[in-house]
DNA sequence: CGTGGCATTGATGTGGCTCAACGATAGTGG
DNA sequence: CCACTATCGTTGAGCCACATCAATGCCACG
């Protein structure tokens, strides 16, 4: 059974706020499930039956045109929160990129307990707050940027969320990284197609920004150049 | 000297949830204030001082790159809240599109107040949460619609949310709206030139959708036939 | 009756998409 | 361990949707 005591992200999701006690009384609603690489948890326009904490792993929002086109909205890291609480219909679908495993509690349960615990409530809030800049602030991207400017931008924003998710020790960004993406994936978060985002990072590394050890490791070479071409 | 009482939002916004001695200490603390077209209330990147709830008008929130080029990241109505509680630097500019009047609060004030009523802090996050999924929804828009798909889309989306800015009693979606924006407005909320939109609002006219009857006025013609094209 | 700020329209250019072929890598089974 | 195959990524050629550049038109204003 699911144990917050051994719980990985105990300290940064939004459990952080509750006591023993609390705890204890979330930890009898709450169902720890294990998602596989390229399974989904929850599907657009279903109704959101369940919510849940990462605890583990790296997971997608996406949604998608009637014709399968499709974008990325979010990625999702441990100690994120992840579902639609509060009576809504989920608008995307959350998928895993990696092996996954995560903290699931039935919408019921959840809203009721954090109706019963501002705490929590507060924690969410500061949390989607969150979420609305950072997902705005893409909205620029999408709208307004080139691909390579997209693309500088794309790089250096994950090698700065990938610290908490490496092993590191260590603050600040990581020089080195492994994307949980494939090419199509990096696509559907930049509004591009693979090809073009296959050229753009062979262009980056024949122009010496980065190097690319493997399909999925980025080396960052040059951080300041990168940073003058995000637009 | 504001006065709740009076408020023509008072039963949509956020403070709808408050009883009236709650009222009466949360109208202590804010201030009424008119905002005329065109003019900023917030910008980009300073420390967020003020938060605020729209009583009349309609203003937008903007980001832009270096160079000049913006892009608009969402709309407020009335009855919206505007700003970044709790400690964030804001992280767009908001600025009225119409003559407007909010009710403002200093951030630490309404953040004080915010965290001893559980009751407004859970409509804050209902309502974030809302924006939160509006602006992924856009980002689909962004990153993978046409511009026809793109104008069709917004349209359709215009002629539901401005049924309650208008004066309309009736429910239902408006076949006839004023915009409360420009052309170049208009480009910087679905990504596009002022010129594509301009085409591509004559190409719906000229096929029978939709009329114009003068620069902003929209009428709709067809709109089983817009939704066909929203992609 | 100008005058200045939008909006429309046209001509041209180009960045990224499409279509197509090829190459690399990881997984599989002999 | 290696050949085989499926999947994923790269590269190239050509094209098209949208951007850019440049007039011109339309009101609303003084």
């Amino acid at each position: 059974m699911a144990s917050c005591d051994t719980c990985l992200v105990r300290n940064r999701a939004i459990c952080a706020v509750l006591d023993g006690d609390e705890l204890q009384s979330l930890n009898k609603i709450g169902r720890t499930r294990n998602i596989a690489a390229g399974e989904a948890l929850i599907w657009e326009g279903d109704d959101s039956l369940l919510v849940a904490n990462v605890m583990e792993g790296v997971l997608k929002l996406s949604t998608g045109t009637g014709d399968g086109r499709e974008q990325i909205v979010g990625i999702v890291y441990p100690a994120d929160f992840i579902g639609r609480p509060f009576g809504a219909r989920s608008q995307h679908t959350v998928t895993a990129l990696t092996d996954a495993r995560v903290c699931t509690f039935t919408r019921g349960d959840f809203d009721g307990f954090a109706r019963q615990h501002p705490e929590l409530e507060h924690k969410l809030l500061q949390r989607t707050l969150t979420e609305l800049d950072r997902a705005r602030h893409w909205m620029l991207l999408l709208g307004r940027k080139s691909a390579t400017e997209k693309m500088a931008t794309f790089l250096l924003e994950m090698s700065e969320r990938l610290v908490d998710a490496s092993c590191r020790a260590t603050d600040g960004p990581l020089d080195h990284f492994t994307l949980p993406f494939g090419r199509q994936q990096v696509a559907d978060i930049l509004g591009l197609t693979i090809e073009t985002v296959s050229r753009q990072l062979t262009r980056l590394k024949a122009d010496r920004f980065i190097d690319l050890p493997s399909r999925r490791d980025i080396v960052i070479l040059d951080r300041q150049g990168l940073a003058d071409l995000t637009g």
